[in-house]
RNA sequence: GGGCGGAUAGCUCAGACGGUCAGAGCGCCUCGCUUACACCGAGGAGGUCGCAGGUUCGAUCCCUGCUCCGCCCACCA
């Protein structure tokens, strides 16, 4: 057994050993409870980072825990065809290749796509299967597999004859690269710099109204000026003409609400056609709709040969001189506004008029947003609520078309006669009117309108599964908090809508890791940290205890590699004091150790108990914080426990027993046995090959129950209570040696002083000298031609005699101990002297100050006694 | 323009109900190669908990204002 803990050589063989024994396929047939999580499917083109890492791993670590309590867990993994941003993946590879998808053709282009999704979504579960994540492989979904596309279609189809999906056209977000709408979730907002030049446009009959605006080129299609309603300014222009520059159009000028009369000259030229504000105030006034923008971009006005087929940026500059030649700009000056992208392509979007088709939102988001605000459905932080109740509530239509070669089809057919249908099953015929010549929709759909029906649709709906019988609703649904209105919020909707019930009780919304500099990790950047480096470094178990530190907080977090190096030690930690209890206990050529015989509580010596009644805590403690995903809460109170209590102290204490003391040696494997079961959860591979050396070993921790303390350990003791005092006493003397610059090894003598609230004599000096580091031997008397250095604490006191101390600093330190107990006394004094307090504080509080007091003013007499003694 | 989150040791972060909460890991300093572990052990230094007010017997924790940083939402062109 090598001295180093080594990851590489450990956690293939549990891998594959938890795949042997499927421990993490789910029996739908079984009588456990069920506890189920949908894995979030990653988007098959991007591979796992740290972010991914973070949320999923506190999501194996439910998955494992629940399967310790008992429950028939089934954590069903899947990965997504995320439409727009694959057909960008393959287009640039195309142009790399110097060809367009339109070049090679459409089913070319399938092909590449599939070959695409074969090299990347294995790579996704290979990042996963290598973080030991125990999904429910056998029944990973994909969304373009069949079923998953019939239940889709079999969604629309209800949506639809239900009225809920309408094509119409309106103004869209209009992505001029992918030539697709995407919808107002999938927009990223920018700060860009541009000019705000002012217009006079001259009216008819004489005067002029100048407006403002950043976009000159949209003024081909303006179809009216607007003004406030009221407007002083403006108010006998309301009602005339305006005559367009450079077209000649003549245009009215109106009034509506939505001009600011503070911005600008307070009149906004109205572009119905190229602006969603101005597209509503079109639609109020009844104005044209004018169209001067192509699809790709371009200036579509033939008959302005001047401005033709330029892109609009150009034909910013353009129109803006023409403009300027007319004599009709104002003014010109800075401007910073905001400015839509696409969130997947970056492409600067164009707000034009296009057949879309939407999801009417009202219906499916009332019941939606009555689920989270009673409590149905809860996020963690709970903060996340607020930001969904808010956006829930003005929520607008989804726009759910896409005009993309890749995605599932919208299932939606035309005949010969006009009969518009939406279908489950490919039709020949119109279902109304019999005719064969059908036109499908050319459009697809959104890919979170697939991936909203994840939660039900995995499980095999619309079909009534024994899957979905058993599994739905899930309860936990990890993720990250940008996709809680994309995605989140539209499972809580279809999950309602289609089946009667919530799609999860519980949302997790994981932390947002950053660069170490505080910016976002990005592809791009070339910033990002593939967990496969982490894990080559440090471990699985490393990276996974650090997703639980950090994993659950819901707050931006930046990336501290020196974090993950820790939990690497810890796992060392742990697997070298299960070589100890081997080597101890173990027989010569053994791997296990043989189990120790069962104790009686009574024959324990009081540092066992004392050991039994903080792992009683632990599990307390831990398994509250895993019941309310505090799972850094979890990591450090098992962090704690393995290396400050298990292994510092309780392991110290009693190695000179272990092998002679069978209650020792049970206590000591007892409990290494109870924090590994706690900890595999978080840190599944080294606790499998350190609990393998155990004798209570199992196949897998995963089969073995989360412990249950029996009530003794936990049972008030004040005897268990003196260890603790013992041990501040044990710290305070190895600091009086350090300070009196004794040398390592050298034996010192310890006698001891009044110390009414320890142990038996016999168990002090036993644990005394058993502590490590400190060298001490406890007698009776003080022997001669020694130099007492003296240490008050925790209610004991204990004499050190040393031959070789600097032994001059001995008086030095009480007087300073003497002074820093007296400020401390002086303190509490002066609280329960505070007017008020003791009338108005709770009376554990005052009993506690009074309490600390009465201890504080033993510890001080002590020490005056003892210089007293000195000075003598 | 609204809203939310953060500001705690040199660094990265914990701090449930306001009163043993001033903490952890790393880093730093001093000792120590003690047969479980140098991926170690022992000891130690280091913070007026962003700033200013307020509420309270008492505030890192509550309220108000302010200053930085980050995010979300929003039809001022």
């Amino acid at each position: 057994m090598d001295k180093a803990f080594d990851p590489t050589q450990v956690e293939p063989r549990w891998r594959a050993r938890w795949e042997e024994l499927g421990v993490g396929h789910a029996d739908a047939s079984s009588d456990r409870p069920a506890f189920a999580i949908a894995l979030p499917p990653p988007n098959v083109t991007a591979e796992l980072h740290l972010g991914h890492a973070a949320s999923f791993g506190v999501q194996d670590t439910l998955a494992r825990w629940h399967r310790m309590l008992g429950d028939e867990v089934e954590w069903c993994p899947g990965t997504d065809h995320a439409a727009i941003a694959t057909q960008n993946v393959i287009e640039r590879q195309l142009a790399g290749e110097g060809v367009t998808k339109e070049e090679i053709g459409r089913a070319a282009f399938d092909a590449r796509v599939v070959e695409w999704y074969a090299s990347t979504g294995n790579r996704i579960y290979d990042q996963m299967k290598a973080l030991g994540f125990t999904c429910d492989w056998a029944r990973s979904r994909f969304t373009l597999d069949e079923p998953y596309v019939r239940a889709i279609r079999v969604v629309f189809k209800r949506l639809y004859d239900d009225g809920l999906i309408y094509r119409g056209p309106r103004i869209v977000n209009w992505c001029p690269r992918n030539l697709s709408a995407v919808s107002d979730e999938e927009v990223t907002w920018e700060e860009h710099e541009d000019t705000l030049v002012e217009l006079r446009y001259p009216v008819e009959g004489g005067g002029s109204i100048t407006v403002a605006t950043v976009r000159p080129e949209t003024m081909l299609g303006d179809t009216a000026v607007a003004v406030a309603p009221g407007d002083p300014r403006h108010r006998d222009l309301v009602g005339r003409t305006v005559i367009l520059p450079l077209t000649g159009r003549r245009v009215p000028i109106i009034e509506d609400e939505a001009v600011e009369p503070e911005f600008g000259t307070g009149a906004l030229k109205v572009t119905p056609g190229h602006d969603a504000t101005d597209y509503e105030i079109g639609a109020r006034h009844g104005l044209p709709v004018l169209t001067v923008i192509s699809p790709e971009g371009r200036m579509d006005v033939p008959e302005l040969p001047a401005f033709h087929g330029l892109d609009v940026v150009n034909a910013r500059t353009a129109v803006t001189a023409a403009l300027r030649e007319a004599g009709v700009v104002m003014g010109e000056r800075p401007y910073t506004h905001e400015v839509g992208h696409c969130d997947r392509c970056g492409e600067v979007l164009e707000p034009l008029v296009s057949a879309q088709w939407w999801v009417r939102m009202a219906e499916l988001a009332a019941p939606a947003l009555a689920a989270v605000e009673q409590g149905r459905i809860r996020f963690h932080p709970e903060r996340y609520t607020a930001s969904y109740v808010s956006w829930m509530r003005r929520i607008r239509d989804w726009c759910i078309s896409r005009q993309l070669w890749l995605g599932h089809a919208i299932p939606v057919s035309t005949c010969a006669n006009g009969h518009r249908f939406a279908w489950v099953d490919e039709p020949m015929s119109c279902p109304e009117c019999g005719d064969a010549s059908l036109t499908h929709d050319p459009d697809v759909l959104d890919t979170w309108f697939s991936s909203a029906l994840w939660p039900f649709a995995i499980f095999g709906w619309p079909q009534d599964t024994a899957d979905l019988r058993r599994f739905y609703p899930t309860r936990v649904l990890g993720t990250g908090r940008d996709i809680i209105f994309l995605w989140v919020a539209r499972m809580i909707m279809m999950g309602l809508r289609f089946t009667g019930d919530i799609p999860f009780s519980d949302v997790l919304i994981n932390s947002t890791i950053q660069a170490a500099d505080g910016s976002r990790m990005s592809k791009s950047k070339g910033n990002g940290v593939d967990p496969l480096d982490m894990i080559a470094s440090y471990g699985a178990d490393a990276v996974r205890a650090w997703t639980a530190a950090v994993g659950t907080a819901g707050q931006d977090m930046r990336f501290d590699e020196k974090r993950i190096a820790a939990y690497r030690t810890f796992a060392n930690k742990l697997w070298n004091v299960t070589r100890l209890l081997l080597v101890r206990l173990g027989s010569a050529d053994a791997s296990v150790i043989p189990a120790p015989p069962d104790v009686a509580p009574a024959d324990l010596r009081v540092e066992d108990r004392w050991f039994l009644s903080k792992l009683a805590e632990t599990v307390e403690g831990v398994g509250s914080a895993m019941e309310q995903f505090r799972f850094h809460d979890a990591i450090e109170r098992l962090y704690h426990a393995v290396w400050d209590v298990y292994c510092d102290w309780y392991v110290e204490l009693v190695k000179p027993r272990l092998g002679s003391d069978p209650t020792a040696a049970w206590t000591a494997v007892t409990g290494l046995d109870v924090l590994l079961r706690l900890l595999h959860p978080i840190m599944p591979f080294v606790t499998e090959e350190c609990a393998a050396h155990l004798p209570a070993a199992a196949a897998t921790l995963q089969r073995r129950d989360w412990p249950r303390p029996p009530g003794w350990w936990s049972a008030p003791d004040d005897a268990v209570d003196a260890v603790d005092e013992l041990i501040a006493l044990a710290g305070a003397l190895r600091a009086r040696r350090q300070e009196a610059r004794v040398p390592p090894r050298e034996v010192i003598e310890v006698t001891l002083g009044a110390g009414a609230r320890l142990l038996p004599a016999a168990d002090v000096v036993r644990l005394l000298e058993a502590t490590p580091m400190l060298w001490a031997r406890v007698v009776d008397t003080a022997p001669e031609q020694a130099t007492p250095l003296r240490v008050v604490a925790a209610g004991a006191e204990a004499t050190l005699h040393v031959a070789t101390a600097a032994s001059a600093s001995d008086r030095a330190q009480l007087e300073a101990q003497r002074d820093r107990v007296a400020g401390r006394i002086e303190q509490v004094r002066g609280k329960l002297r505070t007017p008020g307090f003791t009338e108005k504080a709770p009376e554990h509080v005052v009993a506690g100050a009074r309490a600390e007091l009465a201890e504080l003013e033993d510890q001080l007499a002590s020490v005056e006694r003892i210089l007293g003694e000195e000075a003598a």
